[in-house]
DNA sequence: TAAATAAGATAGCCAAGCTATGTAATTGGT
DNA sequence: ACCAATTACATAGCTTGGCTATCTTATTTA
């Protein structure tokens, strides 16, 4: 059980709960996710949040950043639009392009998100230990991280 | 600005600290979940995840314990069983009921997401520290027990 | 035994993902 | 300066996964 330079014992074993870690993961944003009001959907709200962030940005910029395809994002862009989430000019650089803006009511719905998520999964953090809380803010920072380089591939 | 019996200062910089878990946790799960090869979708892995762990079970208590409707877990059924990952079986105790099993080719199925989630994240992980990698592994675990809390109202 | 309840199935809708392709604007090579 | 290539977005058409409403059939219960 000696370990070698690749560890693949160690390697199968971090497979193992990195799989693990995943399936947590995606059990715990669709709990902390199903609170109730005018949801939004998960690609609605990162768009909104990476709008916020980054100012206006064009349809094509703005589905790279988020891993999606063009159409795709044309397609959200287009509801939110008609939602009024984001509005578009366009772009005086380039007559085939848009900018794509978050307006204040899409800023609202993004910090109402944030709020309802926050207050529905508030009580069950209270139930946890101190070290524990600390222990998942520590894993938020850490998987911001491991989903950059993730997404650098 | 004082604060009351509840402590809103508290739980204002904890909803806040929660809202961003949530963002970091979906954010972590799109980028894991996004490798090459014969994908499944979020909701067949989980209830693979899940008829493994728990045995055959009835189509109405796995939308339950994955908190989507009948009708929809019917359909997730229909095209799980049509690639082979499931099979139906009726129910001896109740004849309007079906048992769902997970198959051998299921169980292939949920073993290979499991590898490759895992191959991918693996070297992404192995750059952080064991402490780092360590966090990680207590979050999953108190993610698990704040999700069956959340899913328990 | 008739009524109420429960388990799934079906129908019909929408959102969000994809690929392939079309259109219009811009860029670049000669 | 022009024509070809590229680029930015739109459109079409498909799939999956979510929903509500309703239907059928089997079981329970009054």
């Amino acid at each position: 059980m000696q370990s070698s330079r690749e560890t693949p014992q160690a390697d199968a074993a971090t497979e193992r709960r990195a799989s693990e870690l995943i399936v947590a993961a995606s059990r715990f944003v669709r709990a902390a996710s199903r609170h109730r009001g005018r949801d939004r959907s998960p690609i609605v709200l990162r768009t909104l949040s990476n709008l916020l962030a980054s100012g206006p940005m064009r349809i094509g910029d703005l589905a790279v950043a988020e891993h999606i395809t063009q159409p795709t994002m044309t397609g959200v862009v287009k509801r939110m639009e008609l939602e009024g989430l984001v509005a578009r000019e366009s772009d005086p650089d380039d007559g085939r392009a848009w900018l794509v803006a978050i307006t204040p009511a899409g800023q609202e719905v993004l910090e109402g998100f944030r709020v309802r998520a926050g207050e529905r999964v508030e009580p069950a953090l209270a139930h946890l230990t101190e070290e524990e809380r600390s222990i998942l803010w520590s894993a938020a920072r850490i998987m911001g991280k491991v989903t950059a380089e993730l997404n650098s591939e």
